[in-house]
DNA sequence: TCTATACTTCCATCGTCGTCAAACAATCTC
DNA sequence: GAGATTGTTTGACGACGATGGAAGTATAGA
């Protein structure tokens, strides 16, 4: 089937690299999306839905910051990439952190 | 008595500034410090017993970011600065995200 | 095999960030 | 008020990050 593109194990996810990558709204915007969905998803899907204005590269790029620093799996299917939140991994290494980021109020939302 | 130093409304504070912050190691040893400690303290004396190798400038400048973004309070007393987290405000803007990321295992301490 | 599709890599640009030295401002003490 | 102390501002520098264009790689389909 796919294959996995190389992730940090769960011990050596930092909370740093979580952070920062959870620190720019668009990557923010992309596992919001994905973390309501609740399964795994087509990248390139979700780039189209959540994303506007982004070229190819950067998203890729975000992806890739996404998958290095723990927050999610990705799986290669053919052409397409279908990623997931770790939410175990996470779950175990950073209790509530996720739900807190991801649940939280939108930038600009005031209230 | 002290001066409190310009800070955001609870309702503007954003998540992206919050997280941001958080991101860098050593403000968030400033912040864990702050945390645990549970009540304000004089900024210097933190900076001495928490963070080492950088300069005053460069505190001040943490200092600055953790206010901004409405992490922290800061009033000024004399030659001093009493620091103290906006706990219940951070709480009531950003549910449980304080203690998810203060509360973590620090970075490089695999386990 | 040829072509279209989907993502990645390479490279360059531009802005932001962490840092410090120097100068500044405010406060305390004598 | 003079001098010492404490924190801030300014200016600079180097590093990193977000971004996109162009080229590269791999897969699907005819």
């Amino acid at each position: 089937m796919g294959q996995r593109l190389p992730e940090p194990s769960v011990e050596s996810i930092e909370l740093t690299a979580v952070l920062s990558a959870l620190a720019d709204p668009n990557r923010r915007a992309l596992m919001g999306e994905l973390y309501r969905s609740g399964e795994p998803r087509d990248c390139g899907a979700l780039d189209r839905c959540v994303v506007t204005g982004l070229s190819a590269p950067t998203l890729s790029h975000h992806w890739k910051v996404l998958r290095e620093s723990g927050l999610t799996r990705t799986v290669a299917e053919g052409r397409s990439r279908i990623i997931s939140v770790r939410r175990e991994d996470m779950e175990a290494r950073f209790p509530g952190l996720l739900g807190a980021v991801l649940g939280a109020p939108v930038d600009n939302s005031a209230g």
